[in-house]
DNA sequence: TTCATGGTTCGATCTTAACCGAACCATCAG
DNA sequence: CTGATGGTTCGGTTAAGATCGAACCATGAA
């Protein structure tokens, strides 16, 4: 009855299930044609549309237009961290309910959360990214340190390749699954980047998750360990 | 129409005003009776008991029954952590549209994010640390520096009365009103602990702001600088 | 015990908004 | 041009849920 932003209305937005799906499915950064969404959703085109209108006005969502195709994407980080947020109250009030559901292992492995690496393998790599001093603070933020920049380069990451904008390069993220603290920023997203490069994973191409191969997995888990080359 | 925890039953849950109004008003971290809470959302006892149950069936509160009277609380950070991410989520959208609001300066001023300093003041809090190296990374996580624990003790605040739980010592949140981080964990706590205790500033009774007095901000001001006692 | 107060439960009303059929508009291929 | 495809707009229907009056229950005071 007071101060602040009005939640509600986005709150609401994100309500309802079918625009929740929506949402949910653009997790991963990429963008979709209306009609892929409708169909994510298990709705009709026109009530897609309508959705879809919702949350352009309420900048949740961006849209190119190319041609006949309209394609959607999250608006910015800031969405999918308010739906990261969300899903990890959500998995909560879950866990007693249905049992924790195994639904998608491979979700729980690894997935993108919008632009880098979250489940198990990303939990585990921010750990050891920490434990093995890859990361650490120089002068006012938290940064990769000598070490983090040699094993960076080790795949292919290098200190130019990395936007030079005001969105910090290190930055942590609450796993929903692991209810544990994963690597955002533009270094996270840069690694994810390169484990799709190297060919360590490939995405879903229906959901969120990150698909390692068994060779992937081992050699990402090496890199990590700083073992080998 | 796959994987992942049920974002929209809880979004769904924050997204009616009534109860946006209720979580809003506990975001302090204090209690409230149900009728406090029913007068915060503008409806009547019986609407708010109907939507008081939802949030706490949902785990998004936690009651605590003294006699007649049924305190209703958030039910953890976690919760608090989401509500914040959806308030800049509506901080922006409202930005265009009512042309960012000066509702109450106070708030945008100096407020409790759940249990530590948002706001103006937090996130000058937050920088001054930074760049003043009180804080930084011992081992494998974003802690207190030898100075740092210097200039806390200063206010009062012991390494022993810190709780030793799982939860980091220093965390940072994004501020809705500011869009940069601002000081979380059991040190951005006990921080502002410490800012009521010292008498810098007050509660308002009826919002989260956090009112500090004049001479208070100027002591807050001094001790961040490091300048005197 | 009786009364007052704080909360919850029940039932009925009423508003909101999701949904789809149908029509319409734009792009692209022939 | 015609036809096909991808999207949006419009209208009417329908279902969900927020709301409150009234009754009910529990605590505390007299």
């Amino acid at each position: 009855m007071k101060e602040g932003p009005d939640i509600s209305r986005i709150a609401a937005l994100i309500g309802d299930p079918a625009r929740a799906n929506m949402l949910n499915a653009l997790m991963d950064k990429r963008a979709r044609t209306a009609g892929e969404l409708a169909e994510e959703a298990g709705v009709t085109k026109q009530t897609a549309s309508s959705h879809l209108s919702q949350l352009l006005g309420a900048d949740l969502l961006h849209r190119d237009v190319q041609g006949r195709h309209h394609y959607y994407r999250l608006a910015g980080r800031d969405v999918a961290a308010a739906l990261e947020a969300l899903m990890t109250l959500a998995d909560v009030g879950a866990g007693r309910r249905l049992r924790a559901g195994p639904k998608d292992p491979a979700m729980r492995k690894a997935r993108a959360c919008y632009d880098h690496l979250a489940g198990e393998l990303g939990v585990l790599m921010f750990d050891q990214m920490m434990t093995g001093g890859w990361i650490g603070t120089k002068a006012n933020a938290l940064s990769v340190s000598t070490l983090g920049w040699q094993r960076l380069k080790a795949i292919g990451i290098d200190p130019e390749h990395v936007p030079r904008s005001r969105r910090p390069q290190c930055r942590t993220c609450l796993d929903w699954s692991m209810r544990r603290y994963h690597l955002a920023g533009s270094i996270g997203s840069a690694v994810l980047d390169q484990i799709y490069a190297q060919g360590w994973a490939r995405r879903d191409t229906a959901s969120r998750a990150v698909l390692f191969t068994a060779n992937g997995e081992a050699r990402f888990r090496r890199w990590l360990d700083g073992a080998g080359r």
